[in-house]
DNA sequence: TTGTAAGCGTTATCAG
DNA sequence: CTGATAACGCTTACAA
């Protein structure tokens, strides 16, 4: 192992000025920082981690708190957090950051893993990828005052200096993905759920609202939870209001739930799909899902640049969009 | 900040006492152990973990190195290394260990990611998500003789003292499958793959051909490129030798698109359908699809053990096989 | 069985 | 601009 000791005897100089050349210290001549790096280069000198680490009190570690495996989000979302994962590591590897994981089945579990990471690592930066109401979890962290949280998601009860949020606008998603069915010549969509207690499918819900309100359309939504009566409640909804000529589905596992629901009803005739989050699922069914993609690798990379920007900049970004788009397929061409 | 001397001072013993404590030393007396756990416990004292492995000279880190998001391996499997990470994050976080992430877009980036680990954080134990023949990324980490990697996968050309195995047994995957078609009434299997220089796929294949050897069957393949000329080649396949009438895929996403395929061609006679992997798609295709579960969370839990249990029993296993199981849908119910 | 003291690699303070 | 020195929190000879 190559301490920094080694790199000040190699340049002729001391272990402190030799950290100054390592950290472009301003009260170093040029020629002896030259000199330094140089040694640097020779030795193939890089810091331990755990000393810096120790000397300046922080972990320069970001932990990446995953929702529990029981909860309900994992469920059709998974390559989606691969992403945002993805996202986050870039731009923590740049800034010389580690990347950690929180994970658990239950959110006992998890709260159990949060907790170990806060004591002996001294994490204090963590990013959920999940926005729960009442989350333990958030609350244990949020214990720190110091702790810096990023959350992807929304959740307006948790205000706090140091919690900022990273989403996707789901109310204008909701909005635009409506909007696009009028203009294709749809007439009367169906919004369809399973929880509305969902931050995220409320807001969809409410964006489809103001875009069927402004023209005029009336607004329902049917509520659906894997139970074999699901089946029924969609057969009497498509009765009750027989000009329901598409769905706005609140993600991609949603609307082939809906579709298989139509092929066991025998219900043939063409009807529009739109759904969220632009999955793999929305590109192999049949009829291929016009979906709206999330991009959730820019969703991890603002996450994480937020937690660094805060230094530079003190602008106090509460709440940051990252801007979505609608991905035109077979499902809303309307014959 | 609490610190051991804290937990020593309020103790009445000496720091080096309170870390004998800490660490079980049995060296120590049971009255002053207990003395200061209950210290330990009032203080709501945790190790600093940057300074413990300052002193001790490691890291107590494992890394996931996962597949360059460029390769072809990221494509369909998504949610299976979300699974794999869980299982690696639960054992590793029972045993203090921090877990951490590498990716990149490409291999070189991937390449950097890791060096930076290596570097820095003293990084010594490594888990790869992925097997790559000619792996730079793999051949880095090797450098150095001290590093433990583990790769959740299987390559004969790795051999190397601290390099271990975690994989499904995919030859006898490969097998079993084609002998569930067998005993379902099928006749004439077909293999289709998309990459044969992968290794999963060729050992999937090196089973079906076992299998099909021994009921004096002869071993077709058709290797697919998601190329517009596919819909010929399957056609030819199938006028070539027209007692074809099922079809091993060497994966679920493989499978679904045989099916479009099939489609296009308006081939509507009911054929036999298995793939691997039980991912979501799978579940959801209709007809939903026979497949092999591989249990991906085990497999990590197990990738993580072996980082340990090396420690502890000298036992030399090279290669674990994590059983799987399959999952038997309506893509095989023969009519 | 316990205490003392040195040292892990780095940085910050202060004096030159 | 540079160098000595003292921390950071913990472990481990070595002494008692």
């Amino acid at each position: 192992m190559v301490t920094i000791k080694d790199v000040a005897k190699l340049a002729g100089v001391s272990p402190s000025t030799a950290s100054r050349a390592l950290h472009d210290n301003k009260m170093i001549s040029p020629a002896t920082k030259a000199r330094v790096r140089k040694a640097m280069e020779e030795l193939n000198y890089s810091p331990n981690f755990s000393a810096q680490n120790l000397v300046k009190r922080q972990s320069n570690t970001v932990a990446i708190v995953l929702p529990a495996r029981e909860s309900p989000q994992q469920l059709g979302n998974n390559p989606f957090f691969m992403q945002i994962i993805q996202g986050i590591t870039s731009v923590c590897s740049q800034e010389g950051f580690m990347v950690s994981l929180a994970t658990g089945k239950t959110e006992d579990e998890l709260l159990a893993s949060v907790r170990v990471l806060m004591k002996s690592g001294h994490v204090d930066n963590f990013i959920f990828l999940y926005a729960k109401v009442e989350d333990t979890v958030y609350q244990a962290v949020r214990q720190n005052d110091e702790a810096m949280c990023i959350i992807v998601g929304h959740d307006e009860t948790k205000s706090h200096e140091r919690t900022l949020f990273v989403d996707t606008d789901n109310v204008k998603a909701g909005s635009d993905v409506t909007q696009f069915l009028l203009e294709r010549g749809y007439r009367q969509p169906l919004y369809i759920c399973t929880d509305m207690s969902e931050i995220v499918q409320e807001s969809r819900f409410k964006g489809f609202q103001k875009a069927v309100d402004s023209h005029h359309i009336s607004a329902h939504y049917l509520r659906l939870t894997n139970a074999p009566s699901d089946s029924r409640y969609l057969e009497e909804a498509l009765k009750r209001t027989p000009t329901i000529d598409a769905f706005v589905c609140c993600d991609d596992l949603t609307a082939i739930y809906v579709i298989r629901l139509l092929e066991q009803l025998k219900i043939e005739q063409s009807l529009g799909f739109i759904s969220f989050n632009n999955s793999l699922l929305a590109e192999l069914e049949s009829p291929a899902l016009t979906s709206v993609e999330i991009f959730p690798y820019d969703l991890g990379e603002t996450a994480a640049k937020l937690l660094f920007q805060r230094e530079a900049s003190k602008s106090i970004t509460k709440s940051l969009w990252i801007p979505h788009r609608i991905v035109e397929r077979e499902s809303t061409y309307r014959r």
